[in-house]
DNA sequence: ACATTAACGATGA
DNA sequence: TCATCGTTAATGT
């Protein structure tokens, strides 16, 4: 992507953001003119585990995938994170050092806005802070959702529960329903190998949930898969 | 039982 | 050419 096309890009991206729209003026204008857009190849590393929390992360285009890694190597996806979403704050607002990897996991363009932005912006602005507050809620919701998922459902739930999430409107604002992901990502996130993870998307398939591309899923009956993803 | 890892070939971009 | 997918056989819990 050339760097006009990516400006272009970025501000499409800020203006769909729903946060942007509970600010003053003045307020868009220091936002458009700090936050800043760069493109990730698939595989690399945007933020890495331990580097300070200096910023705040939107996904402009692509995906990105939060993980942790173990000391032999082993890593743990915490959350696939679609175009549209923004991430970090939890770190950017502890001020501590950065506990997980986000890394691309497709061709991605990602915003970045500088902690004192950020801060400043929830010093600020009201409707902001409160649209931070429910962004924060809704990942609770998910984290507590993903626990009785796990200790309740066979594979194939917990595989629909996590391809269902990456849908949640709370979560994730755009609307989609067509997500750009490999099946070892999918069984990543789900906590499972690919070869479950290809089992359980191959039974979504064959009940009519969803239709699966080369690296692409679309779901074709969303309420079906919300009705698994919650132990139908 | 049921999941994982490693591996193979096939195929899409 | 490389990523991704579908499948299988051996192995682990």
């Amino acid at each position: 992507m050339t760097n006009v096309l990516m400006e272009q890009a970025l501000r499409d991206f800020l203006d769909g953001s729903s946060w942007v729209r509970g600010l003053t003026t003045a307020q868009m204008d220091r936002v458009r003119h700090d936050v800043t857009a760069r493109a990730y190849p698939n595989g690399a590393t945007v933020l890495a585990a331990g580097t300070p929390s200096n910023q705040w992360l939107g996904v402009v285009d692509g995906m990105l995938k939060v993980e942790t890694m173990s000391v032999d190597g082993k890593s743990a996806t915490f959350a696939g994170v679609p175009a549209g979403a923004w991430l970090g704050e939890g770190a950017v607002l502890k001020g501590e050092l950065r506990p997980y990897n986000v890394v691309a996991i497709r061709d991605s363009v990602v915003a970045t806005m500088p902690r004192t932005t950020f801060l400043w912006l929830l010093a600020e602005s009201h409707p902001f802070a409160l649209w931070i507050i429910q962004q924060l809620n809704a990942r609770l919701g998910y984290y507590v959702a993903l626990v009785q998922s796990f200790r309740l459902n066979d594979t194939t739930k917990q595989v629909a529960y996590c391809l269902a999430e990456l849908f949640n409107q709370d979560l994730y604002p755009t609307v989609r329903r067509q997500v750009s992901i490999s099946q070892e990502e999918i069984g990543r996130l789900s906590g499972v190998s690919r070869t479950i993870a290809n089992r359980a998307l191959r039974e979504l398939h064959d009940r009519g949930v969803i239709r699966m591309g080369y690296g692409t899923i679309e779901v074709v009956d969303m309420s079906a898969l919300n009705q698994l993803a919650h132990g139908a």
